[in-house]
Order: C-alpha cells, then sequence, then structure tokens
DNA sequence: CCGGGCTGTGAAAATCCTGTGAACGCAGGG
DNA sequence: CCCTGCGTTCACAGGATTTTCACAGCCCGG
C-alpha cells in the first residue's frame, strides 16, 4: 500500500511540489486548484525541467495524438497555468516562453 | 501510514473535534447528529487532511470493495455532511470538490 | 402495526471544464 | 510607418461533472 508521500513527488525549489500519483500540486503545503488538463500540463513540463518542449510534445502528452496546425491548446492551457501559479507564487517566472518553439520549465524563476 | 494506530481524538484547526472510536464529531464540544454512513465519510476524509481522495479510496473505506462505474453515493454523502457541518460551523469550507478525482478535507478551510 | 430515521438511486438543477474563435499587444522586416 | 507573424488573453457555447432533491425500501423501537 503505496500511500503515503509518493517516492515519485518532486521537490522543486523549495515551495513547489507536484505530486502526479496524488493528482496535486502543492505550494507551501498547500494544494492549488488545477484542472485535470493544467496538472497534466504542469506534469509533463516538470519532468523535463530546463528542456524546451514543443508545442507538439506537450500536446501528444497531454491531449495525445498530434495536435491541428493551428490548434492553441497548448498556449491557452500554459496562459491558464501561469495564471494559477502566479496567484499562488507572485513573482515566480516558472514557465518560459521559446518563441516559434515551445516552453520551458524552469524550477526557480 | 498504517491507520489502526489508536489516536483516539483528532484536534482539528480550532471548533471541530473528531473522536472516531466514541462514533462522535464534535463542534465547539457540541456533537453532530451524523448518521453512520456520514461520520464514517467524515472519519475518512479527515485522516488525510488536504490530501485529495479519490471517490473509490472513499468509497471503499466506507462502504467497503468497489462501487458501480455510476454510482453517486459519494457525492450524495458529501453533500448530506456538509449541509451538516454548514449548520454547525457557517463560513467553513472544509470539504473541497475536485473535478474529475474526488474530494479533500481541510482542517481549515 | 405504525412512525421515524437511515440508505441508496434516479433525475433535475447548478456548476465547472474544455476547446475554439477572435481581439490585443508586441516585435521584426520591408 | 505599416504589415505580418506569433503569443497571450478574453469570451462563450457545448459538454461533462457535481450538487441537490425526491422518493421508495428497510430496519427498529414503540
Amino acid at each position: 500500500m503505496a500511500m503515503g508521500t509518493g517516492h515519485s513527488s518532486q521537490q522543486l525549489a523549495g515551495r513547489l511540489e507536484i505530486r502526479p500519483e496524488e493528482h496535486a500540486a502543492l505550494v507551501d503545503g498547500r494544494p492549488l486548484s488545477l484542472t485535470m488538463r493544467e496538472l497534466q500540463l504542469l506534469v509533463t513540463l516538470a519532468e523535463h525541467p530546463q528542456r524546451i518542449m514543443t508545442r507538439e510534445e506537450l500536446f501528444a502528452a497531454v491531449w495525445g495524438g498530434a495536435a491541428r496546425r493551428d490548434d492553441r491548446s497548448v498556449d491557452v492551457y500554459v496562459s491558464r497555468l501561469r495564471a494559477k501559479l502566479g496567484e499562488a507564487l507572485p513573482e515566480a517566472q516558472l514557465i518560459h516562453t521559446h518563441n516559434g518553439i515551445g516552453y520551458r520549465f524552469s524550477p526557480d524563476g
């Protein structure tokens, strides 16, 4: 019964902790209220810190399959995710945009 | 995380106290009149503060076994429980909904 | 028997989530 | 400058999920 603190949890630069197995993302121990898609996106980004992930990769991981060429879902959800992260962690820049390529997650802003 | 350990009472952020062994839940020392199912559900939720518990987990703990895929018992009892908690502790948001996943108990609203 | 509380289920009502189109801002090139 | 391409955000409709209500069956004490 592996139900305690999951060993696959990611402890990030202090305050943000992501626990995919418990469907939770915590800031200072308090859970963010993220929707399924927002959480999946955050998990995917956080699984590859400092690596630039293309929209295709992100879409495949979160939605599955390939996105239409003009699909803006990833952008919209990055925006929604940034909004919620911004509430809990002001002054933190966790998700960076890389023009023409995709996004990059950086644990320490 | 063993759960049979004999902690006889849970003192929660101020006013709500849960005593599984006495089959009682108190608010400001006054007992709530909860039915068996409501109490079991509250106890189960309160045993894992701040943790999102899936419907499956809650059903298994309170009813035993696995619920039918379209069973709404957990939801209905959460609703009944919230109603009674709300009478005794207005303005308190103890049980949070996590869409598509389950519920989370938060001692301090 | 009767009455009252407890339970589970179905279904309506309320709420939330999702994807999409469009407006807006911003930067670079012509 | 103006145009264009790209990312960000807003608004909204449709769908999915949750909340609440009503009701019928049970159980048990009176």
